[in-house]
DNA sequence: AGTCGCCACGAAG
DNA sequence: CTTCGTGGCGACT
């Protein structure tokens, strides 16, 4: 399998997303200086280090979920909402209940 | 090596 | 809701 080292740092970006809170896919490709979104979509979407990146706490900029495992939405997404619940993350009619939720990567920055 | 089309997005119409 | 823009990548040529 080959990883890019565009995955590798989209990988790297996600694995510091705290538990209990989420980022999103604009927010990934921002602290990656990528002005693409959905080129960080396609790297989660068949993300091979699965456990170690949580992929599951990357969602849409909208606060929706967006997508998991290659879904869109299905069931797989409906399991992507519940291990976000599990952690403290909680959706409201497929939306963020608390935006206070959100992870910026402008915390790691340290002021500068 | 150059081109084309696809994608778990986002902003705009 | 639909359409266009964007960046990166696999498949073909």
């Amino acid at each position: 399998m080959t990883v890019t080292p565009f995955q590798q740092r989209v990988y790297a970006a996600v694995s510091l997303i705290p538990k209990g809170k989420v980022a999103t896919y604009c927010g990934v490709a921002d602290s990656l200086g990528c002005g693409s979104a959905r080129a960080v979509g396609q790297a989660l979407r068949a993300n091979p280090f699965a456990p170690r990146v949580p992929c599951h706490r990357v969602i849409a900029a909208s606060l929706t979920l967006g997508g998991f495992q290659g879904q869109r939405e299905g069931a797989a997404v409906e399991r992507k909402r519940r291990l976000l619940a599990d952690e403290g993350v909680v959706f409201k009619a497929g939306k963020l209940a608390e935006p206070g939720r959100i992870f910026l990567f402008t915390e790691c920055h340290h002021e500068k």
